[in-house]
Formats: C-alpha cells, sequence, structure tokens
DNA sequence: CAAGTGAATATTTTATTGATTGTTCAGTGT
DNA sequence: ACACTGAACAATCAATAAAATATTCACTTG
C-alpha cells in the first residue's frame, strides 16, 4: 500500500471514529485532520469534500453487510430453502442490531443516500444478487420451480423490504419480526417449491441466530 | 344532526380546505375560525386542540381509503384470487395517486402519526380486516390451502408493504411498480393456492385500472 | 515536485430576538 | 345554562445577526 493511500485510510478510520461518536453533522473536518496530526487543507488533496469522506465510509460499511450474507451463503446446508431463509434471517437480524447498537450509521447512510441516490440503488442490486444465486441454484437442483428466475428475485427480495431496516417500517420487536417473517416464507416457500403431488410444503422454522454474524464494540 | 354538530362539521371542512391548500403547519385556528365566522377561542369548544381537528380528519381519510378496497370487495369476481389481487392492485394505485395528487394528505398522515402512533397501528389492523375476509372465503372455497387464517393474512401484507405509500420507500414508477407487484403476487399466491397435480398456478396478471375509484378534484 | 500548511473566503449552522400563533379564560349576550 | 367573544398569556416560528465550518489556494518544506 502505497504511501499517499496510507495516509488515505488514516483519514478515513479518524473520521469513522468521530462519526460514529459524534455523528457527520457535529464532526469538523479542523477535528478530523488533528486526530490524523494534519492540516485541515490537507484532507482535500485526498478527498472532494467532506461527504465523500462518508461515501467511502458508508460504501464499506455496505461492502461488510453483504459479506455477512456471503457468509451465510458459504455455510454448508440441506437445501435451497434453507439457504434462502437463512440469508432473509440474517438480513433482519443483521439490519436490526445495526440500527440498534449503532444508531448513527443509518444517520450517514441516509446523508449520502441524500446526496448521492445511485448509491441506495447499488447497495439493493449487490443484495439482490446473492438471492439470485440461491434461486438459480435452487431452480437447478429441481428444489424450487422458477420459469423466470430474475423477476422471482426480485419478487422475494420485494417480498422481505419490510425486513431489512425494519425500525424504519415499525417499532415491533425483533422477536415479534422474526415470528412474521417466517410467516412470510412460508407462504413464499410454498410459491418456490415445485408442487408435489398435493403435499403442502412445511412451514418455515426460525433458525438460531448465528451470534458470531453480529457486528459487536 | 344536532346544531352543534353541524359547527364541527363547519370547522372540520374549513381546516380541511386550510391544510389542502397550505398545509398543517402553515393553516392557523385563527383563519379556520375566520373561514366559519366565528372566533379563535370557540374552536375550542369542539377540538381539544389543532392536533385533534387533523386526527378527525386523517381519520376519515382513512376511512374513506379502506371504502375504496372494499368497494373492489364488493364487485363481483370469478374467485378468491382475483379477489385479492386487485384490492392489492388497488391499493398501490390508490395510496400512489394519493402520493401524486395530494401531497399535504401524507404530510397531515405523518404529524398525525407523530403524534399518535396509534392511529397508523389502526389503519393498518382496518386493511388486514380486509385481507382477511378474502383470505377465509378463499379458504372455505378450497380454492387456498391455508393452515392459519390470521398468520397468513399478517404475511401477505406484510409481503406487500412496499405497495402501500410506494413513494416511500422508492422513486420507481407505477407502472415498474405494477410489474413487480405482479411477480410477486405469483409466488404468493403459487403459495396459497391448493396444490393441483404437479401443476403451477398461473403468472398474476395486471387488471385493468379502474377509474372510477381514483380520488379526483 | 510531492506533501503539507494555514490564513482567506464562501458556505452553513447556531443563537437571538421579535413576531406570530395556539390556547385559556373571564366576561358578554341570549 | 348555553354559545360565543376577544384580550391575555405561553409556546412556537421566522428573520437575521453572529459564529462556526467547509473549502480553496498561495505559499512552505524536505
Amino acid at each position: 500500500m502505497s504511501e499517499a493511500d496510507l495516509t488515505r485510510e488514516k483519514i478515513i478510520n479518524a473520521a469513522l471514529e468521530r462519526f460514529r461518536h459524534y455523528g457527520y453533522p457535529k464532526t469538523t473536518i479542523a477535528e478530523v485532520a488533528e486526530d490524523c496530526a494534519m492540516s485541515p487543507g490537507n484532507i482535500y488533496r485526498f478527498f472532494k469534500g467532506k461527504i465523500d469522506i462518508a461515501v467511502e465510509i458508508a460504501r464499506r460499511e455496505a461492502l461488510s453487510a453483504v459479506d455477512v450474507l456471503e457468509t451465510v451463503l458459504a455455510c454448508p446446508h440441506r437445501g435451497s430453502r434453507q439457504r434462502l431463509e437463512e440469508i432473509i434471517f440474517a438480513d433482519l437480524r443483521y439490519t436490526f442490531h445495526l440500527l440498534e447498537n449503532k444508531p448513527k450509521t443509518l444517520e450517514l447512510a441516509q446523508i449520502v443516500i441524500n446526496d448521492r441516490p445511485q448509491f441506495q440503488i447499488e447497495s439493493l442490486r449487490r443484495e439482490r444478487r446473492i438471492f439470485q444465486r440461491v434461486l438459480h441454484e435452487g431452480k437447478e437442483s429441481g428444489e424450487f420451480a422458477i420459469e423466470n428466475v430474475p423477476a422471482t428475485t426480485i419478487a422475494i427480495h420485494a417480498a422481505t423490504t419490510k425486513y431489512r431496516y425494519a425500525q424504519l417500517f415499525t417499532n415491533q420487536s425483533l422477536h415479534d419480526l422474526e415470528h412474521e417473517l417466517s410467516h412470510v416464507l412460508t407462504v413464499l416457500m410454498r410459491g418456490l417449491i415445485a408442487p408435489q403431488k398435493g403435499e403442502l410444503a412445511a412451514e418455515t422454522v426460525i433458525p438460531p441466530e448465528d451470534l458470531s454474524l453480529t457486528s459487536r464494540e
């Protein structure tokens, strides 16, 4: 990593700390510069403006959120249904805890999206790509009866909107949301699973929470 | 209707006009009173405060929204699937046009919900009750294979959250949303419909818009 | 010349204050 | 007793002045 890149990282980390503690608006460039033992002006050799530091931080947060889902995806599983369900539950739990433990993260994301609407669109697209992998694999294995994988991916993603950053929509408890989601998934899965001579697919069971995925500190 | 009730109605209508034109915050009690040819003080014999006038107006709006869905429900239909789908599409279209044509209505609703969170909970509950009627009837007729009607009602309602006041979540066009919703409904309906020896239920077709339901002026 | 400074400037935020508005209530007329 | 008034008071808002901050840039430094 070049010298310049290291300086850039130093700035990002200093800003991250400040944003987490005091929030984006109350963090000044002068403070970040001081934390990095440099002058305010020098920040601008690495970032076009204050908002661009926030964009970079939010971009990394979004990528690490997708990483959590990828980790779930990588776990050995019995079938596509279970994989898909665990990913959606992981999404609910990860975003729920995020808003509970690091409320400034949401504030930052909203500020970034306000300035760069494209940011949200791309984050959603990345997430859908993971869903699509599972749906595709489920279709190949014959577990899912899907005619149009991209359209169905969008459908599953849209139908579970309420369970991403759920606190934005409702003040239900996580426990409540998990129960509700299990009912949603029961219907969705019955709609996806290849019909077996008159038998109804089983109800969704709430998977145990994998605490190793929860972001701590 | 008693004399007092008539005065109350006069106040509500005057306030409604003002709220629609100028919004809640920029409407003063003095103005509403003047429109009613009475003194500001007299308003308070009929409403505890300014916010309570807004609550009453929002309550009526919410009831008339449910009425629209009831109207759809009352139309003669071939089956429960079609009824349910038309209700959900009507919901999307009605709320979409509402936010497009009467943006002050949303502002008012948000102000009311902010002060009276219970208001939203009850509105959602009223809507779910309509869904539940259709699900129940579909179960009785054998068209739907549902074990737990209340839980499934909650599931269908939650899965279609994105299509109520959609502009709050996305800036997709109505046309886009209708397409997306048709995919969501395809999966949901396959999950609801009693399985028929290995046959996949048909894809959802976007129903024609019934313009008589659109709120005009 | 690459890395950085810090004072100057433009923009945004915050604090202050005067004006407006929501609400109350003693009082008027019926 | 009832329907209502309008002035008084408290709470809120809007305008603006003051302060803080983001950003630029001419200028060191190594």
